[in-house]
DNA sequence: CAAGGGTTTTAGAATTGTTCTAATGTATTG
DNA sequence: CAATACATTAGAACAATTCTAAAACCCTTG
């Protein structure tokens, strides 16, 4: 409750905060993005979708820019990086562990929510590797 | 066992036949994509990797062709589409109930064997939508 | 608070995987 | 074997992403 409240309402002194936490200098770009990224819950965005966003909320920037900007976010924790479609690629401010519905038709990503899921049998992995994570996508198609 | 036995030692006639079970006319490109990729157990392919192998086996198609081939054999049936990577599409001729490893490092795929895998837990599709499939991605590391 | 040095950003070019196009070639049907 | 419908092809076109080299910036130091 208290993350989800202070994330709700981050002030820019608290993105800046968790930039230099991760690393990364705080940018006017970067703050920009954090702000559309994190101001709300969990989001589910394309370099696309986000630099779209950040140029609606006045934010300019390049689109080379959301491109750094999300692989750094992802190298630092701060995002994840969600392959369910062939075109393009999602990245997913919620960086716990969870899985997917994706709806093809309207190529919409969602969390399924709660740590509900089970998956039981998997064979262990194959000699000289490890796992590293375990992703579940539900395909979803329109009902008729 | 039958049906394993007759795709090994798959005759150009056995080929035909299953071109023209899927209501597609078995021209030389086709039969000889079905012969690299039917011949022998199951497979992972990528339209590049593909064009390759007919190619070292003396068969002289354009790459184009090998994208319609797939495309065509994975709606008659043939052929499932396994999206990991967002490079590059997959498609693997084990058309089952199946699931996958992936190794990230050098873009391997490989089939979960069995079927053991019993997924628990998960939500019911949202309203106005149903699953049409459910998979699972087993993302590995070397080990180190 | 000005200057300097390492980051960042940027526009545009380059790359990559894939799809499209329109001309040519081939399987099938009668 | 002619007619017709479907397939193949080379190359252009495309979309998402990455690269490049130059300009702008952030931040420390003097």
């Amino acid at each position: 409750m208290r993350s989800t409240l202070s994330r709700a309402s981050a002030h820019k002194s608290d993105l800046v905060a968790k930039l230099r936490a991760a690393g990364l200098r705080p940018t006017r770009q970067r703050i920009a993005l954090c702000k559309v990224l994190f101001a709300t819950g969990d989001r589910h965005v394309t370099a696309e979708s986000l630099h779209g966003e950040a140029g609606k909320a006045g934010a300019e920037l390049s689109l080379a820019t959301v491109y750094n900007t999300l692989h750094q976010f992802t190298s630092a924790g701060l995002l994840r990086q969600v392959i369910v479609d062939g075109d393009k690629t999602y990245f997913d401010t919620n960086t716990g562990d969870h899985h997917h519905f994706y709806l093809e038709d309207q190529a919409v990503l969602m969390d399924i929510p709660g740590d509900t899921v089970r998956i039981d049998g998997l064979p262990k992995a194959p000699a000289g590797t490890e796992i590293e994570r375990v992703e579940v996508v539900v395909r979803l198609k329109p009902r008729g």
